[in-house]
RNA sequence: GGGCUCGUAGUGAAGAGGCCUAUCACGCCUCCCUGUCACGGAGGAGAUCGCCGGUUCGAAUCCGGUCGGGCCCGCCA
């Protein structure tokens, strides 16, 4: 019977039976190492019979081997066990070298983003590129694991869409038999609607924009993790966001900290309630400690990003901020103005390591006043096939209500102090890229 | 969409008119090595320098075009 590396410390003295693919071989002449990769990692076998060694002859790293052998307790062997005396079987043999290296000396330079991407398949065999993806499935473990503990239903809402109504980023447009269709933007209508239905939803599905986008932040797919919750006011909904990032971090080096560290990547410092500044004390932040003024922008430019969330990791320990207070002359028809200030609206950024990870505003629930912010600030038909249900919600009752779109690309790069947001993902999509 | 940049063995880089018959590191092949840790040592194979055209006695190097990337901005998650 098959076991894994992670068991094999568990076998000392007993023939075991290993699968997996060749990872690395060591030839030191007499005696021959070899790494064996399975789900769970590494397990190394120690060769001293030139027949076994010689079976490796000629096959590349990526070869599936089956290896019998005997655990032996070796405080010199990672993981303080090893395989003795094994014999091994080529399940299937790898003749053609891998296009890109698969395990690299600390020295390598990483590849290109572009041959990295064109060899995702075989990249991804990588250890650390491995880690991003099994960190990125633990944040979504633990999302959802928090959402349902604070009573979330969770939910899976269209993305064929018949049209753009939401208005903002550019649409997919596409044929749906006939007729003009776009893909989904968000899942901002429908969670909103479902509030009325459920309270408290959300989803973690793939969003569309047709951006021609070409930065380190962004991308034509990715996944958003949708929230919306009834019955709350602006300050629950900070408090509740702040604590599903903490929710996910703690979660995330719980299972993965001792691989991070090998990695040289910090678990993020955060308060259990992050710290909250207006757009106007960051403008004003951040012209007092650098040459450039922003005051009079009503968006905060990347390089106040960048330099706010330092700022906060210095002077208030954590290293995400909301940015609250926006200016209500560039919010979105569904947004609340604030009630003591309808120059502001009711929303927040959260920036995280020096990138905008989410928005989390409040919504505008009155119908009246939804409506006449529709035609105002959109310039919409209230009357429209695309907005007429979502206004029905609102008309046969929604309670004041909030929400996020959190990026999980986003928040798994920055996370891992990596350098661009297609780092992690699978098969990331943007302007230029439809495969593999 | 605007700006700035870069295309050289499988991978990552150096070379910026003749020292190039193109250099280095990793990988690959052969050999040596009994405790490696993303081992070490010796040797070897592998590149019509993205593509097309031009300037020149001579182009990886200069110019024009073209194709493909990267970064920044706008916009956003």
């Amino acid at each position: 019977m098959r076991i894994l590396s992670s068991e094999v410390r568990e076998h000392i003295g007993e023939a075991v039976h290993v699968e997996g693919w060749l990872h690395k071989k060591r030839l030191l002449g007499g005696l021959t190492f070899i790494n064996v990769r399975d789900r769970r990692g590494l397990t190394q076998v120690v060769l001293q019979d030139k027949d076994e060694v010689e079976k490796l002859r000629g096959l590349q790293i990526g070869t599936v081997l089956a290896v019998e052998g005997t655990v032996k307790e070796e405080p010199r062997a990672p993981g303080g066990a090893e395989l003795h005396d094994a014999k091994i079987t080529v399940l299937v043999p790898v003749t053609d070298e891998p296009p890109i290296e698969i395990d690299k000396p600390l020295s390598h330079k990483p590849e290109n983003l572009d041959t990295l991407f064109d060899n995702r398949v075989i990249g991804l065999r990588n250890l650390q590129e491995q880690t991003i993806f099994k960190v990125q499935a633990k944040v979504l473990e633990a999302a959802r694991e928090y959402f349902i503990q604070n009573g979330f239903t969770e939910m899976n809402t269209p993305k064929l869409l018949a049209g753009a109504t939401e208005g903002g980023a550019e649409v997919f447009k596409l044929d749906y038999f006939g007729k003009e269709a776009t893909l989904a933007q968000s899942a901002q209508f429908y969670k909103q609607m479902m509030v009325g239905v459920f309270e408290r939803v959300f989803e973690t599905n793939p969003t569309y924009r047709a951006e021609p986008s070409a930065t380190t932040r962004h991308m034509t797919e990715y996944i958003t993790i949708d929230a919306e919750m009834g019955f709350i006011e602006f300050d629950d909904l900070l408090t509740f966001t702040s604590g599903l990032i903490n929710h996910v971090a703690d979660r995330v080096w719980e299972a993965y900290g001792d691989e991070l560290k090998k990695w040289n990547v910090e678990k993020p410092v955060l308060t259990p309630n992050f710290p909250r500044l207006t757009m106007a004390e960051v403008h004003a932040l951040y012209a007092k400690a650098n040459k450039d003024d922003y005051s009079a922008e009503d968006d905060l430019r990347p390089d106040e990003e960048r330099w706010i969330c330092e700022y906060a990791k210095k002077e208030l320990g954590s290293e995400a901020v909301f940015v609250t207070d926006w200016p209500a002359s560039s919010m979105k028809f569904y947004h609340r103005k604030k009630a003591d200030n309808p120059e502001l609206a009711d929303r927040s950024d959260l920036l995280f390591r020096g990138v905008e990870i989410a928005t989390a505003p409040m919504r505008e629930h009155r119908y009246e006043v939804l409506v006449q912010q529709l035609k105002d600030l959109a310039h919409g038909d209230p009357e429209h096939p695309g907005f007429k249900p979502y206004l029905s919600a609102f008309k046969y009752g929604l309670p004041p209500h909030g929400g996020f779109g959190m990026g999980l690309e986003r928040l798994t790069e920055k996370l891992l102090n990596l350098g661009n947001v297609k780092e992690a993902t699978l098969f990331p999509r943007d302007i230029n890229r439809l495969g593999p």
